[in-house]
RNA sequence: GCCGCGUUGGUCAAUCGGUUAAGACGCAUCCCUUUCACGGAUGAAUGAGGGGUUCGAUUCCCCUACGCGGUACCA
């Protein structure tokens, strides 16, 4: 009997959530749903001199904005729980003595100083099966005097007695085979002298207890994925194992290597999925919500990065992609990140979209920049003869004030150039003649425009410009008529009247 | 250093031994558009190097090079 699909993402709350870890997330999730399974969320905080206040919310926050609600975790009820780390701190020293007991693991008494020194003489100092006996442990002492330092509480940790020489196999889902000599791994601790577990211990312990059936994390993790195989050995079985993918890593856009926080900052572009504040520096790192970014598109675009359904097609839905992904088809080697390729999924999304699905978040922007929206159905008409032009959310503000308030700044110096007597007629004649026209449609205006400028002797391309400049304050926009259509009959009169002024 | 994992245009990438080696982003040119875009068309640009296996290798194997990751009482 096959087990029930059950994955997780266990992040540790040391800060914002970067896109590599994101991706995971979204990977996690695609997998769970395609299958019918679970996706939860666990909470790695087992060291506490890197917790961070405000980095679990920030989690929660993320996900729910991505739309990759977990269903379990610290907020949503499970029968698998508690699902954060700290909270189980008593089940792991079980698990690490049983492992001492077994003859598995072993104490270890040696000062955090002493390795540290001993690393400084011995350049490749690894604590492995040719070195712990001359370390001060279980192994190397003798009994009694085990027993006494553990009585006196002399502070100690639990670690993994790595064999020698065997060969740990396991089949990644995206690698195939992989298999590592434990000759080259060494003792890691288990549980530390606080009594926390490593990493590598929880891993095992909690992805047995909450039975998780499959297990994807960074490519980073594939040197340690040995000691993970030998302890599910020893504690649950190897055929209790849950099928590891180690995902390929996201790279800096330029050189090489992981991308990182900085990368972000120094080449202008966000890493992190939302804004986040770290609170012990104040140091602000900007997210794609808050650059503007769609969340369909930035889920579509994390998806896209190191997978592909092999077919053309580059845009999927959340609900296309829980269809259409599969694990196996992801990357071996890691991607380059592209900006612009992200950018180009956000512009695709928001044209492709109806104006409606993402209207509300550009209303809040129009208010930030302190344009109050009161006709929603001119608002919505307004978004959508600009939305082609729109890469992110944030350039509605820019492509579609003019409808909505005149512009501030008028653009004079395009026309003044080639301004004259001429043309200042023309549109003194405009005024009038606009003042008289009782059906205010785009195709009368256009006429009305077009006849007039016949009368004077004058090409309507040449007037046209300094029409749309007037109107929109620059170079940009959609159809002028369009512009003076929405924009209305008293309006457009007084922002000719305006611009006339200042030529 | 050691161990592991990778390597198709500038970037993302398809190909599961036989193709003129797709497609996308970006770039360039052109068309459309009396603005800016959208859209359409065209173009430049790719298998790290060397050995095998094979009638035939981008594809399978080995070596080298290069890159990345790990090498903590961090995850």
């Amino acid at each position: 009997m096959s087990k029930k699909v059950r994955v997780r993402f266990a992040p540790s709350p040391t800060g914002g959530l970067h896109i590599g870890g994101v991706r995971t997330v979204l990977y996690n999730y695609l997998f769970a749903r395609q299958h019918g399974g679970d996706f939860v969320l666990r909470i790695e905080d087992t060291d506490q001199s890197r917790y961070v206040p405000g980095a679990e919310a920030y989690i929660f926050d993320t996900l729910s904005w991505c739309g990759l609600e977990p269903d379990e975790s610290p907020r949503h009820k499970g029968s698998f729980g508690p699902y954060r780390q700290s909270e189980r701190k008593e089940i792991y020293r079980r698990y690490a003595e049983q492992l001492v007991q077994k003859g598995y693991a072993y104490y270890a008494f040696d000062a955090p100083e002493e390795l540290e020194a001993k690393r400084k003489t011995a350049p490749n100092f690894q604590y492995n099966i040719s070195s712990r006996g001359e370390m001060k442990n279980s192994l190397s002492l003798n009994e009694s005097h085990v027993k006494k330092l553990l009585s006196e509480n002399a502070p100690h940790v639990i670690r993994i007695k790595v064999p020698s020489n065997e060969e740990v196999k396991f089949t990644d889902m995206i690698r195939g085979e992989v298999s590592f000599n434990t000759s080259q791994v060494d003792d890691k601790v288990l549980l530390k002298a606080d009594g926390m577990p490593t990493y590598h211990l929880a891993v095992v312990v909690d992805d047995c207890l909450m039975q998780i059936s499959h297990a994807f994390r960074g490519e980073e993790w594939l040197p340690s994925a040995p000691v993970h195989i030998l302890l599910w050995k020893y504690l649950f079985g190897e055929e209790n194992m849950p099928q590891w993918a180690h995902l390929p890593l996201i790279l800096k856009p330029d050189g090489n290597g992981k991308l990182s926080k900085r990368d972000g900052e120094r080449l202008g572009f966000p890493v992190f999925a939302m804004d986040w504040t770290d609170p012990r520096t104040n140091e602000k790192t900007t997210g794609f919500k808050e650059r503007g970014f769609l969340p369909e598109a930035f889920i579509n675009m994390l998806a896209l990065i190191g997978w592909n359904d092999g077919t053309e097609q580059e845009i999927f839905s959340l609900h296309e992609l829980v269809a259409k992904f599969s694990i196996e088809r992801v990357h071996k080697g890691g991607a380059k990140f592209n900006y612009e390729k992200a950018k180009w999924f956000n512009h695709e999304w928001i044209k492709r979209s109806a104006v409606d699905s993402y209207q509300p978040l550009v209303k809040n922007l129009f208010t930030d920049a302190g344009i109050y929206i009161d006709n929603e159905t001119k608002f919505s008409r307004a978004l959508e003869l600009v939305k082609d032009r729109c890469t992110f959310l944030t350039d509605f503000v820019q492509q579609a004030s003019f409808f909505f308030k005149a512009p501030e700044n008028i653009d004079i110096a395009v026309i003044k150039p080639k301004w004259d007597e001429k043309k200042n007629l023309f549109f003194i004649e405009l005024i009038r003649a606009y003042s008289l026209m009782n059906s205010w449609q785009h195709d009368a205006l256009e006429k009305e425009f077009k006849e007039l400028a016949a009368v004077n002797e004058i090409k309507p391309g040449d007037v046209l410009l300094p029409f749309r400049i007037m109107l929109v304050g620059g170079k940009f926009g959609p159809g002028v008529f369009d512009i003076a259509a929405m924009v209305g009959k008293d309006e457009t009169i007084r922002r000719i009247k305006q611009a006339l002024q200042l030529l």
